[in-house]
DNA sequence: ACGTTATAGTTACAAATGAAACTAATTGCA
DNA sequence: TGCAATTAGTTTCATTTGTAACTATAACGT
């Protein structure tokens, strides 16, 4: 062992991970750096977050939904949807009624203003995703998509909590 | 126009995202899941958030950082990093000092604890990733290396937030 | 030397999030 | 029927996080 130890790159005997090459890491950046991209296009004109997107998201796409399907599709867990629901149906972007046999369930469907808001948010969010993919060639966006259906099948047998994370 | 619209596969005059092939969604799921998987490990054993952990690590591999390179190498922002520093050093996994010349700077250290506490959780962390990776082939891994690099390259010109979201 | 500006880090407050408890309606089945 | 167990959704409370303001020290320009 040596005797006086120099500070910057230290500490082979710990075997010390390295963040930059460590998948977790490098994912979990990336996955920010671009949603936020597309979030802050919209956050500050529609005043919505990513959450409530993801809500009229589905909405846009599956007409009638109850929340707990929301839920479902969106990976967000049921309080969250309760929430962006609360907020979207009190400023008008999301109707709710309620289901005629079964009392409990809502009635989901976007407003005239939750779809003239969704009309100006989708293609903006999928020119954000262009320009991120326009990073890749034609090759690698496959091996991208390949990669990425790999790797979230199979959530390997055991515990934990899953979900998207806004 | 329908007079009436059947309820669940609908509005596509609207081109509503498909959120399942919508690649920012694909890796918010991702990530989360992921990063989930491994701090479920330790998260328990040592009552340690991903945010301590991610401070944990680039102590390890560089003693004597500042807060500031300390945020520098998490991506995270410099009031994350001043709270986790805080429990860190409370609860003695981390030793703060202050710089002889500069007395704004701390020059902060794994201690004794924070070094065990290292060597156990990063060979868990590496196994955890080790068994995500496990689910390419070789030749997918050497893709995704490649994929992720150029993804992150290049943050687009613009404006934005960037960082970790534990 | 001295005031201005920049930097390191912390604190305070508001908003977002998560977990658990809770209400209400429905289902299953004895 | 009638009551225990499920399911849909909301509310409450504690914790976390983000933003801005703040303190302290250092650097810069004159």
């Amino acid at each position: 062992m040596p005797a006086k130890r120099k500070s910057t790159p230290a500490a082979a005997e710990h075997a010390p991970l390295q963040l930059e090459h460590f998948l977790p890491y490098r994912l979990s950046i990336l996955s920010n750096t671009v949603s936020q991209a597309i979030a802050d296009d919209y956050q500050s004109r529609f005043n919505i977050s990513v959450t409530e997107w993801r809500v009229m998201a589905v909405l846009a796409r599956y007409e009638g939904l109850s929340a707990r399907e929301v839920a479902e599709r969106t990976a967000m867990d049921k309080v969250a949807v309760s929430r962006a629901l609360a907020r979207l149906v009190a400023v008008g972007r999301v109707d709710r009624a309620t289901h005629r046999t079964d009392k409990r369930r809502s009635v989901l469907n976007l407003t005239d203003a939750g779809w003239a808001i969704h009309d100006v948010v989708a293609p903006m969010a999928r020119a954000r995703e262009r320009e991120v993919l326009a990073k890749l060639d034609a090759e690698e966006r496959a091996w991208l998509n390949r990669i990425l259906d790999k790797l979230q099948k199979a959530p390997e047998t055991g515990s934990g909590k899953r979900g998207a994370g806004n």
